[in-house]
DNA sequence: GACTATACGGAATCTCAGTTCCGTTTGTCG
DNA sequence: CGACAAACGGAACTGAGATTCCGTATAGTC
């Protein structure tokens, strides 16, 4: 918990049997589904009874609860990171960055447990988003909208994560009634970022 | 967890012994400072600890962890409801609205256990916002400032607790670098909420 | 000052998840 | 078709933290 795990450093190269590499599949599968669906308590065991294989399984594809989450959160920075990317290429560069923002603040809201571990496991996650250079794609993004005049000049890159954990926390927030939208959020942000 | 504590609903007017009062007060103080900084796993010897008494004065007042943290959630509830309320007088109402989100915000910064408990608490913090009409008084202050053309239209009561709620995590959220201050994530936040 | 209902302290208990272990099953290879 | 390493399943083990219990201490009262 504390020190970052050393992780199999090594090449770990091993060829699989089959069987092991469909489980491990199943598993990743079915963790996704629940920790997305129940946050970070999703519970082993029920993963395990998901994905049909027993709890030993689970562990020895992951060797702890939080390697599964780190797995999952490589996964979904990836996703993140060709987000950035793609809305590099967009040719209005505002137009890019509400791309971008859109893909995330989605991703965040329909990834309980991603939401979750932003706060709660920041080390998972900072090494999730170093692993893809999040932090540079995200503020290549920004350098070009601010650039071309779309948005407010005193941002800078942490806000945009930092933010888009808000957006996917207040959009949970079940406090009152049938609660907004994470569309409707996205909105009334972005509008507070415009120059 | 599921169904609503009943709570000693008949007059719990029982006159309580001298020293039981302080203990009362000196439990309810240390839990204060201890759900404040660690949220909502600080763990109840701690707080027992800390105001140095044993774990079973502080059970004999508060009878589970919940009822503790719903006798701290109503004291920040009132706290909102006093603010909103100080915000109905200010003349300007946009600055009325503005000095009750800045309250709002600092609150819910500076207490880390009342914003996780907006999203993993829900029942404990709507029976608190109940308690003290806090949607009422929080569309009060919302309209106010919608009919002086202060704030856009389509912003609804409900809107409101989830946006601090976000601005709690927002801000709180360390994966990335010294993080915004809450003062700026207010300050788009209203932005972007100006008409 | 003695009496007793209230409170107190904190060791012991309970519960719930994460994790380990080991006997059994199954792919893979010759 | 064996042989055997690789994987599997899931009961048992652990540790952490909430909650209970009960013998002891004390405020309030006569």
């Amino acid at each position: 918990m504390t020190t970052t795990t050393i992780k199999g450093a090594a090449g770990e190269a091993r060829v699989l049997r089959a069987d092991a590499r469909r489980n491990h599949t199943k598993v990743l599968l079915s963790a996704r589904k629940l920790f997305a669906e129940q946050g970070l308590d999703a519970q082993i065991d029920e993963i395990a009874r998901d994905a049909g294989v027993g709890v030993g399984t689970v562990y020895r594809h992951f060797p702890t609860k939080e390697d599964l989450l780190q797995a999952l959160a490589d996964e979904r920075f990836i996703g993140l990171a060709e987000a950035a990317q793609a809305a590099l290429e967009v040719e209005d560069p505002g137009q890019g960055f509400v791309e971008f923002m859109t893909y995330s603040a989605r991703v965040m809201t329909e990834d309980r447990a991603l939401s979750e571990a932003m706060d709660q496991l920041p080390g998972l996650c900072r090494m999730a988003a170093e692993r893809v250079e999040m932090l540079r794609l995200t503020g290549e993004v920004l350098a070009r909208a601010q650039a071309s005049g779309d948005i407010r000049e005193d941002i800078v890159p942490e806000d945009i994560p930092a933010l888009i954990c808000g957006l996917g926390r207040a959009v949970r927030s079940e406090v009152e009634r049938p609660t907004m939208s994470w569309q409707r959020y996205l909105e009334i942000m972005l509008a507070g970022m415009r120059a």
